[in-house]
DNA sequence: ATATCTTTAATTGGATCCAATATGGAGAAT
DNA sequence: ATTCTCCATATTGGATCCAATTAAAGATAT
């Protein structure tokens, strides 16, 4: 995982160290963390030139940027006329849930024979400064809780695909951030869903984390909508 | 869907007409396609310059290009030193199965209460090509059967996600081509699964389509092994 | 006053250019 | 003969330049 934090997606970022990455990527990376924390909104156009001189560099990585940004699904071009921030909606809000339950079941099921004591520790940790850190920063820090438990499953290609969804969650996150109550619940299931790893038991592991999903895309849609 | 038959995957690129899309996805989708059908082999060097001049573009929209494929996991790229075809493995195989099977058994499920007879006409009739067509046109004909009855699920982000893995999965259909055994068996299994379609029988299909995916799985471990 | 046409500014898409880096081979030293 | 160093070459990454398209403002006619 990159130092930057919660801004990591996609296939092949997750070993590679600051050094070799290039200027796209990091443009790419400033862009996403932008797009997620709300920053930038859904909507609002992304003009190369004027990402380009706020970064301090040319167009052109910010153009190859924009087309990683483009498959990722956090920004929509339309040739000729740019690219701008892709849209939200509730619609979308449940699909990304109802595909969260799936891909991180799965994960966790495939994960918790792996799980070393080390890594549930880890995981602990994280889930410790989660609940005193600042709110800004729970997005970031749950998804971090949460990848540190599926690492283990040792799928590289469904880690990929449960980090953009989260991602693709933490963008509905910041709307509703304000419901404190939630993260209360948020962290007594956590706290469960560690209990349910220390004991090694997949079954219910699985079905703490089921609802856990399920009743933060609910929330987050109420919060949207309301 | 393209004209060019398999190849779109990613988010935006279903609707769009062949008259607003740019050179990058005219070259994406070309190279795409030619990964998923094998003829760029994995750990192949996609040089830029190269690329540019047998399309007859510049080596900008290559560039560009690259990006796309390689948020859509198709080629690695090493800062430095280039582009490749990304790696194939027996992990990674069985990988993207198992995600298929909750992908599309989810999407199949939202699909069955929305389908028309004149979706599920379609495709039978796509099914009808599929058992005359050459083997060459085995991985594009199924894969837009597959989704011609997903389609009607109405989720954009499942539908381009299971694009996706359907495409990836191809880049081993190619090995596995010589095996006329499994296709006899796939063609029953989309009759059946059609017949259940007719039914709206969603419990009955899912089953069907989630052991249609598991055979088709183990059919090209097996090929890929031997 | 409104609608339409024309012109102009802004922005993207594509091509070329230059610098930095890695690869491969020739030659020298052991 | 083998290995190491150094140099030439190929290739990428980044910047600049130019053309094509779009959006918007202004002028003109109804």
């Amino acid at each position: 995982m990159t130092a930057s934090g919660s801004g990591d997606s996609g296939q092949g970022r997750q070993t590679a160290g600051a050094r070799d990455r290039d200027q796209t990527q990091a443009v790419a990376d400033r862009l996403r963390t932008r797009i997620i924390s709300g920053e930038l909104a859904a909507g609002q156009p992304l003009r190369q030139e004027t990402i380009a001189e706020a970064y301090g560099v040319s167009r052109m990585p910010v153009r190859e940027a924009l087309r990683l940004l483009q498959a990722e699904g956090f920004v929509e071009m339309v040739r000729n006329r740019g690219a701008s921030v892709a849209a939200i909606d509730a619609r979308d809000l449940a699909e990304i849930h109802e595909m969260r339950v799936l891909a991180e079941c799965l994960a966790l099921r495939h994960a918790i024979p792996e799980l070393t004591e080390s890594r549930i520790d880890r995981a602990e940790s994280i889930q410790g400064e989660l609940e005193t850190a600042p709110i800004e920063a729970f997005g970031a820090l749950n998804k971090r809780f949460h990848m540190t438990l599926y690492e283990a499953c040792g799928r590289p290609r469904l880690l990929a695909h449960i980090s953009l969804l989260h991602d693709a969650a933490d963008r509905y996150l910041r709307i509703a951030i304000r419901q404190l109550d939630y993260a209360v619940r948020s962290d007594r299931e956590h706290r469960e869903l560690l209990a349910a790893c220390r004991r090694r038991d997949a079954e219910a592991a699985q079905e703490i984390l089921r609802t856990h999903i399920e009743e933060a895309g609910k929330a987050l849609l109420a919060a949207l909508r309301g």
